[in-house]
DNA sequence: TCTAATGCTTGGAGCGCTCTAATCATGACC
DNA sequence: GGTCATGATTAGAGCGCTCCAAGCATTAGA
């Protein structure tokens, strides 16, 4: 069916060896008989078996990515800093879907590791730190977006106690004091989060009117915990939500009260992904640069595999705020307190 | 560093032929010595190696699925039903991003063939028929939403001119004559579509009120088509946008010149995504049977690599209309006509 | 002319597995 | 006890490639 080096080595009438070396791109090949072999694999249609290729050289120069959730946008853009800075590396992306659960991230990782691919990147896994360090004896392994400072591996995050930090800053700026917080449950990042609102509620003396509500980083826990946030006297004026989809649900549960945003209740959310930017929803959210994530993981990973480095490490990139138009100063008409 | 099956075998005590047929769940293997090869492999932590396992079979029990862009939903959706029929039939799925773009398709489809996976499915792929050809000449292929009576690829569609015309019916029968729509340019089914579109305005004998604006399927570009239609007089009551995206880029445009939706006009999209589910858009729109077209996708993969079938087929789903809340009656309020 | 150095080319072992054909038990049946 | 069928096990030849060590020219220097 395909055609084999041999059969390339053959019409080119130079041994196997020698065309190895033109697929390799090795110096120290005369340009005449480089010419010969290509021209010979050309004819063919001569395509390298990268299996038996990495059976004998024991690398595969490729790098598995399993992502949490193929549906979330946010996976799907640090995708495209993870593969540009694999490409400069002379390494290609495989892509696996977690499919949400412990049980698919699993999977994807044997499969990958079975195919025995040179690094893995797991993009905000929910699987175990131990399975995950079981998974980096076999093979470099980063984990982006989950915090951990388990030794066997790199991990590299966004400071998301800054990043709630500056929700809140914002809304205090704005005038607002009740703040109310929509969470995101178990989920990854989601911990850090409330820690950070809560302690900036505490910075600026609003310890008092600190609200959490336990959401899931989805729509719809963001509807049910702003409508349920919504009814309580005095009502909030502003809500922070860990996510941009539960903002949206806080969106949806504000037009349902009769409320308009940002004027009578400001919404910030979190991750600013593509949702956000929307003109018809325009939130304001926090940024994770997702260039810088993708970027370091994806470096920090090329090093191991180029033995540079052995030792873990636990990276940091920091969030910023950016403001669109679902926060605006606290309402004076309304009588606050 | 990773153990082999040699070693397995001779914690063992046995041959490596048998420790190969405990690895493949074979029968006629007797429970004790099956037992013995479990027990030595767990022990040893051994994990086959596709590579060398793949390059004695020839062949690797996985499925490549080169997505155009892993930013669309409506592609990761897809991508859900692929994997519940491949892992029924013992396949294992790999994604390949094509970064939107004929260049990064055909780098996936090379990585792919390098690899030697026993099939490929391409969805929504913008790759000129003749390069798909190409591959499907080493493997088997099937593309999905992607039109082309080639008869070397098999092919899965929804029914896009069936698609449009549900879109059309349902606002005549709304009351609306003045339908105006946003096309999807270049993009797959666009031009399906827009020949559905028009077929169905000819039928109700609305020819001379059908209007076609170009856009990109993207929000942006229906944006500026939704603007540059509301600006001409008289201005169209309802808007058909070829895709979701683009239909978010009318409900804005429509926001902007002041007219509410679906009370001034009425907006319809197509694909039924996540975006259109959400309450904050709650959009009316055409489903394409995501569901179907995966598993029909696969199942028809799955008949070539059996050798159940060797000439092409080319299948089409119904789509349906799914209505939410951005159509509505026609507006009496307005001077119609 | 001889030696050494340099650059290009090649033979062939081996990567870890599968698969065919052959071998070895075992028990049923006459 | 001998014959056969049946089922369990194994030896060993590849799969298509890489890479080491060795070989062959050619040229520079002594």
């Amino acid at each position: 069916m395909h055609p084999t080096m041999q059969q390339v080595a053959q019409q080119a009438g130079v041994s196997t060896a020698l065309v190895s070396l033109v697929m390799r791109d090795a110096p120290n090949v005369s340009d005449h008989r480089r010419a010969l072999v290509l021209a010979a694999a050309d004819a063919l249609g001569y395509r390298p078996n990268v299996l038996a290729r990495n059976l004998a050289s024991r690398r595969t120069r490729t790098i598995g990515v399993v992502l949490n959730d193929l549906h979330n946008p946010f996976f799907a853009e640090i995708i495209d800093s993870l593969q540009i800075t694999a490409d400069e590396g002379g390494y290609r992306l495989l892509i696996g879907n977690g499919r949400r659960s412990k049980r698919g991230e699993a999977d994807a990782i044997e499969t990958f590791l079975q195919f025995r691919v040179d690094g893995l990147v797991m993009v905000g896994s929910v699987l175990a730190v131990s399975a995950m360090a079981a998974a980096a004896s076999s093979t470099a392994l980063i984990a982006v977006c989950r915090t951990t400072r388990n030794s066997a591996l790199d991990t590299v995050n966004t400071d998301d106690v800054l990043g709630a930090r500056l929700a809140v800053d914002h809304l205090v700026e704005l005038g607002h004091e009740r703040i109310a917080h929509i969470d995101g449950g178990g989920g990854g990042g989601a911990a850090a989060r409330r820690r950070g609102y809560l302690a900036a509620m505490r910075d600026h003396g609003l310890e008092g009117r600190a609200v959490t509500v336990r959401g899931d980083y989805s729509e719809l826990g963001g509807f049910r915990a702003a409508t349920s946030m919504l009814e309580q006297h005095p009502v909030p004026t502003a809500i922070f939500a860990a996510n941009d989809l539960s903002a949206v649900g806080a969106l949806d549960a504000a037009e349902n009260a009769g409320l308009r945003v940002p004027h009578d209740v400001s919404i910030v959310g979190y991750d600013n992904t593509a949702l956000a930017e929307m003109h018809h929803m325009s939130l304001t959210t926090i940024n994770q640069p997702r260039d810088d994530l993708g970027r370091l993981a994806m470096e920090l990973l090329l090093q191991r595999l180029d033995d540079e480095r052995t030792d873990a490490v636990h990276h940091v990139v920091a969030p910023s705020l950016v403001v669109r138009s679902t926060s605006a100063r606290r309402p004076t008409t309304r009588g606050a307190r």
